[in-house]
DNA sequence: ACAGCGATTGTTATCGATAACATAAACATC
DNA sequence: GATGTTTATGTTATCGATAACAATCGCTGT
């Protein structure tokens, strides 16, 4: 920078603030500063303007996986969201392991972000008390978590698949099972679970088809797989709700693979709206979380955090939208 | 750091130290520091850290989208293999746009990563200039550029594309149609039409069925539309290569929705190996390029550079698998 | 002609860690 | 027991920018 300021003619704190927008410059200086700039090779170093500034204009992102086109269209959603402010996301993946979350959120929190988005509710202790001493916004998302750490951008997994079992009840299905949702490491996949157990209870049916996909990220395969057990395990089953589109279509495609018709002999459902239900044949039934509007309400939130309005709401509740189609029909 | 250092009676230096693994620092000194730090809730600011020691552990990666499971699994072979060294990736997407790009990588930049890692090897003279005065490693991936900047770690997507149409012409198909690649800022795309083109070429066989799918990323929706489009115009085609598997995918639904028998009226294959080119019905043919192998590649690549090896080879060349599979049998 | 104001630029000190060097204690070697 | 070596810790200066304050200049209005 010293060196842009002699070959500009002006002093270091000048070039400085010539690399501010809307910082009282003349155009003539700035114009110069820049091209000097430019001609020298010049990179404004961040990581010394953090250190004195104390904004590193970072937001923290942890989610459980990369590979995932719903997390991938909320990261979308903030990340436009934040450009505009000139914020960058710092992103990190659990592998849908608080242990995993707890290591990266240490790690992330270093870089003094000014504010750290989580995906899930659930933590453990030491994640906790990080996030609330971090002295920076919080905010949890793709949940409701009972004790929110700071803000909540989310919804109710469980409800959302109440909302299912109460459309396949009421068109006459009893015998309905679940795909997935077995592995505690994956609270959402669990959630849903659990909402798909109270739901039938309620209208009091048996809720025992469960079956086990694994470990997540379950993939397309083990829903496949999955699919497999249920109809051999309980031939006489009506209607399967997958803990996601990506197993429910791969039960499809085992139906398809043992020529049982779908929705004619059985009905599927799954969740999450990705690309892949709204284009298959036929079509599946799934839940609409918004995943991209997570993503911008999250921004929202945070930039007015930032701005230190306090009347913000603690909690931004998100209404997944049930979409019916062909699968189910 | 001043408080712990007072908390655990040592000076900062010894705090400092405390928290580099395998520095000399006496296992009773580092216990009492630890817990002095947890107990004032004290995290370390690898901002000044950074600027102090010059090194920010950071590798930076562009990626066109986020929202691609074969960049996805790029970015965890890449992770994977730098997390041992404590290095973080600074991720940023370009949309597919070279002057995106230069944008990113600008700001990339400005945060010193030790290596930057970008996805193809087409940019804007200033990206090329900012990249060559960077000081760092600089590796292009999912590409094989004429005039590299630094290393490489890819493959070429027009040979690959060659390989798939020889299997088609081998199996005496003729009438061989492409969807995609038309739009030029997906550089990766319109390499494999152009590798199409060349290979139908020298086997002396018309290119001309050429259907567009619109800018990217391509979904499978665009796949459907395009092969709808091409059923339309061209109606005795015999086989069917897309830009990726998910457009082949589309397109696969888009000949179920029209009772059109793959592979017994059309062969169909795409690119990319994704999971459901495997899992659905049929299963489809496609390419492999090894994604996470980049990733992994990439970051022993980056880590043998940062230790100063001057030997590495400038150019690690993938060899993308061909798939065979129902879809063209 | 001169006080007063805004716009532009300069000066100084500082953000929080650590590299480089210095020192002290413990231990080994002959 | 004197000397060299290793291990653990302390001291000082510094990384590269910018916040906070100060100074200068041109202009306005009376």
């Amino acid at each position: 920078m010293t060196d842009v300021a002699r070959l500009a003619g002006v002093s270091p704190m000048t070039v400085s603030r010539a690399f501010k927008p809307d910082s009282s410059v003349s155009e003539a200086t700035r114009d110069a500063i820049l091209r000097a700039a430019e001609d020298l090779g010049y990179v404004l170093d961040s990581t010394a303007s953090a250190l004195r500034s104390q904004r590193t204009d970072f937001v923290a992102v942890t989610i459980p996986s990369i590979n995932n086109a719903n997390f991938a269209d909320t990261i979308r959603g903030l990340s436009e969201g934040l450009k505009a402010r000139g914020l960058q996301i710092l992103l990190g993946y659990t592998d849908y392991d608080i242990h995993e979350e707890e290591r990266l959120i240490g790690q992330l929190l270093r870089r003094r972000p000014e504010a750290i988005v989580v995906t899930g509710g659930r933590h453990t202790d030491r994640t906790r008390r990080m996030l609330e001493n971090a002295g920076i916004p919080v905010i949890e998302t793709w949940d409701l978590p009972e004790a929110p750490i700071g803000h909540v951008v989310g919804f109710s997994n469980a409800q959302a698949v109440r909302g299912m079992v109460d459309h396949f009840v009421g068109r006459g299905l009893t015998r309905i099972a679940f795909i997935g949702g077995d592995a505690d490491r994956d609270t959402r996949g669990t959630d849903r679970r659990a909402g798909f157990i109270a739901a039938m209870q309620a209208h009091g049916l048996d809720a025992t088809r469960l079956i086990a996909a694994g470990p997540p990220p379950i993939s397309m395969r083990e829903g496949a797989e999955a699919m497999g057990r249920l109809l051999e395990g309980f031939p006489d089953t009506q209607a399967v709700i997958a803990v996601s589109d990506l197993s429910a279509f791969g039960a499809l495609t085992e139906c398809q693979r043992r020529g049982i018709a779908v929705p004619g002999q059985i009905s599927l459902a799954g969740f999450g709206d990705y690309e892949i239900a709204g284009i298959c044949v036929p079509p599946l039934t799934t839940i609409n979380p918004f995943p991209r509007e997570i993503g911008t309400r999250t921004a929202e939130l945070i930039l007015e955090v930032l701005d230190g309005r306090r009347d913000m709401p603690a909690t931004i509740a998100i209404s997944p939208e049930l979409l019916l189609r062909a699968s189910s029909l």
